[in-house]
DNA sequence: ATTTGCTTGTAGCCAAGGCTACATTAACCC
DNA sequence: GGGTTAATGTAGCCTTGGCTACAAGCAAAT
């Protein structure tokens, strides 16, 4: 195969290496989206948000999940005092929602695919921060189309 | 809402846990994919893979791509000489042979579902790391039914 | 055979996201 | 109120995956 200059191929090249730094940054972002959503979650249907519950539904120790919390805050995401929960700032809810809208729509798709139930919850945990606002939309055409 | 023990909530709770899980493991795995797929690639249509052009291709500093390339040595995926390029064991090229059927099919159901192609090959280097058997299958079959 | 320039290697730094072990604090029950 | 239990906080460690800056090596051209 021609290796000189393939018309086309330094564009290529670039594009990849786009998508490589997307993912990057996707995954940067990626434990905000999924604090900020499970955050909402807990308050919504139980009033408040603890570290340790929050924890014990992601499935890491109490101090990983205390610390990111704190990034959160850093970052102004969520507030919390001390043995009294953490609550969303104005900016965080609207990341949480943002978050959940996505989520729930590539869930639905991988549901529509016939993905049994569990592995597309599970699949759809590490997708939906993946999903361009173009693939998106396409999702939701099929979705609507179907 | 009811707090207290509904019914299947507990189950939930673990569905969810493991979900992130999951998650984590394919973030642990996704590096080693993807530079195995990369060298597979370059090897194929150059006969060789350099440090530098993996990170060009990567978008990141050779350092970076040679830090890494180690860790690929150091997990029997891949051997390389100075300034003679990387290659892949056979374990590494089962790997590789691996992702690239299924990047190759995530890529084609985003394309199927009419995803733009620089956003559909942005988006399928990530979403690749996070497909399950029982959604790569849902795929397949959607493809081969569309 | 030198120079010059790309490629490779090395040193040392950083932030993120994990963990265990231990200390402190709050809540609850008696 | 005191004791017990659970939640929270703190200290300190690890690996990964980034980076810059500088050193060394090789190859090609003059
Ligand atoms: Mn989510
Ligand atoms: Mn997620
Ligand atoms: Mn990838
Ligand atoms: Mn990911």
């Amino acid at each position: 195969m021609g290796l000189e200059a393939a018309p086309g191929a330094l564009e290529a090249e670039e594009i990849q290496a786009r998508g490589f730094g997307r993912v990057r940054e996707a995954h940067a972002a990626e434990l905000l989206e999924d604090y900020a959503e499970l955050i909402d979650d807990l308050v919504r249907d139980g009033g408040q948000a603890r570290a340790t519950e929050i924890a014990r539904r992601l499935g890491v120790s109490h101090v990983t999940a205390v610390k990111a919390v704190a990034r959160l805050e850093r970052e102004g995401l969520a507030v919390s005092q001390p043995h009294r929960g953490v609550k969303l700032t104005e900016e965080g809810a609207a990341l949480a929602a943002h978050a959940r809208a996505r989520h729930r729509l590539v869930l639905d798709l991988l549901l529509a695919l016939g993905v049994p139930a569990e592995d597309a919850k599970a699949d759809a945990e590490g997708i939906e921060h993946h999903v361009s606002p173009a693939t998106l939309a396409a999702f939701a055409r099929f979705l609507k189309g179907k």
